[in-house]
RNA sequence: UGGACAGUAGCUCAAUGGUGGAGCAUUCGGCUGUUAACCGAAGGGUUGCAGGUUCAAGUCCUGCCUGUCCAGCCA
């Protein structure tokens, strides 16, 4: 008998065939059962009559729990009442295990319930249609990449410093070189990359010791990062909107099934077409301004209003929300103030105190799913930069001589895959967008 | 790290300071088109932990633990 997957029985319609799965559900009515199977690319109905199928096989399936495994054999048929929906008219069944009681009922369950039981939680339906489309996404982000002319360029995950302060990296021992720290971005080895190989693009864990419990946060995430010589930050961003149209449109039309099991609304990802706003951060304080939005700081005393919103400070979730709400589409909000970024970002040859940097807000208020900038590739300013920073300058002396060495203007950015994989699926919670989410209070399971 | 809220059966939740219940799951029985199927029955409890108030605490008070959400930080 032909092994088939779900996913492709409607090719096998008055055919037998063979279904390798697990029990997802079942309802039984009397002499019939409805055995709901699954088997990873998707779920079928069976149907089980007791006056067709030999005794053994009806009491087989009586004895049949929620997750047991079995292989089914049987033929396809359209369903009686519903469009392009198939049923397996089952003749055979071969228990391979019967499960214990499954402690993930088609019923509602709590959230620390699920993460506990995470290994078992991906089998529903609506987990493992957010996987798939998380496969969507990293394999477009590859193939945008690949069929652009960049080279993959793996960056290491030991590192000996912080691309932007210590305080958030995790150390671990290395051998007789004391600390190593666990990457929290693989830029600095792109911008080498770029050097040597023109485009390149780095793909990988990254890891941020931040005691951030938010629905956008986790310890350990992926990361798209993108490095080109000879680009500016005009050229970033026109390669960021490309680069985020192609994605979305092609898991739009990749993960339709997906999108619809997980409820989400494609119309507003149908809008994710080229091109992009892009708001100076002086035009996005007009926005604050225009609606009135204050910065809110933390003192002693509570919360402080400040308003009209001080230039210079950096924009915390209200005011990324704010401005988002005015497009309908992701954002680019650049040149920001120096003070508030990075120490590598290039300086706006027409205002020092601009930083050539951009950030991407996803719509719909999933935050900043991107940011890039334009490296500073002159070799005195970038040097004053890491020492005004107090970082250790013979730890960047291999990355200042990618600026003594033939020092090009370059740009880059970087992609979180998470919070991109939270806003194509409309999730809650990040937790939801990697298999196993880590965060402050969770490393099990 | 700060603020708000929560913790009761395997799960999701009820219970005026006065005898701790329901639905689902499990086990048993019934039902020939079910869709989180339905109907009947059974088993299932150290009310997060430690103190305190009270004749009496799941309920009120204090501390701790755990979790959730929000903020900051960031992708």
């Amino acid at each position: 008998m032909e092994r088939v997957y779900i996913n492709k029985i409607s090719d096998y319609v008055d055919k037998d065939v063979t279904i390798h799965g697990w029990l997802y559900n079942i309802r039984s009515s009397g002499k019939l059962m409805f055995p709901e199977l699954r088997d990873g690319t998707g779920i079928i109905q069976g149907v089980v009559v007791k006056s067709v199928v030999p005794e053994k096989v009806w009491e087989d399936f009586s004895k049949l729990t929620q997750e047991s495994s079995l292989k089914v054999t049987g033929t396809v048929t359209k369903h009686p009442k519903k469009e392009k929906v198939y049923e397996l008219q089952i003749k055979d069944l071969e228990t391979i295990n019967i499960s214990e009681p499954y402690p993930i009922t088609p019923k509602e369950h709590g959230v620390e319930f699920l993460m506990d039981r995470r290994h078992l939680w991906i089998r529903s339906s609506k987990q493992a249609a957010i996987l798939r489309i998380r496969n969507e996404i990293i394999q477009s982000v590859r193939d945008y990449m690949y069929n652009n002319g960049f080279i993959l360029f793996d960056t290491p995950i030991f590192t000996p410093n912080a691309c932007e302060g210590t305080s958030t990296l995790f150390a671990t021992d290395y051998f007789d070189l004391g600390k190593a720290y666990l990457s929290q971005s693989g830029q600095l080895y792109a911008e080498a990359g770029a050097m040597a190989l023109g485009k390149v693009y780095t793909l990988g864990p990254t890891f941020r010791a931040e005691n951030s419990m938010t629905r956008r946060h986790i310890t350990e995430f992926w990361m798209m990062e993108p490095e080109m010589a000879f680009y500016d930050i005009d050229d970033d961003m026109d390669l960021i909107e490309d680069f985020l149209e192609y994605v979305v449109q092609r898991v739009l039309k990749n993960c339709k099934d997906e999108l619809e099991q997980i409820g989400r609304d494609v119309s507003a990802l149908e809008k994710v077409k080229k091109p992009f706003p892009r708001v100076t951060y002086d035009q996005a304080i007009e926005i604050l301004n225009k609606k009135d939005i204050p910065l809110i700081r933390m003192t002693e005393k509570g919360e402080e209003q400040i308003r009209p919103f001080p230039w210079g400070e950096d924009f915390g979730a209200p005011q990324e929300e704010a401005i988002v709400e005015e497009f309908d589409k992701p954002v680019m909000v650049h040149r920001w103030p120096a003070e508030a970024k990075s120490f590598y970002m290039k300086r706006d040859p027409e205002n020092p105190k601009i930083a050539l940097g951009v950030d991407v807000l996803a719509p719909e208020g999933f935050g900043e799913i991107i940011g890039g900038s334009q490296r500073e590739d002159n070799f005195d300013e970038l040097e004053k930069r890491i020492k005004e920073h107090n970082l250790p300058l013979e730890e960047f002396q291999w990355y200042l001589d990618l600026r003594r060495f033939g020092s090009v203007p370059h740009s880059g950015f970087g992609l979180g895959i998470e919070r991109t994989v939270n806003w194509i699926c409309n999730l809650d919670h990040i937790r939801e967008a990697i298999p196993f989410a880590r965060r402050p209070n969770r490393i099990r399971p």
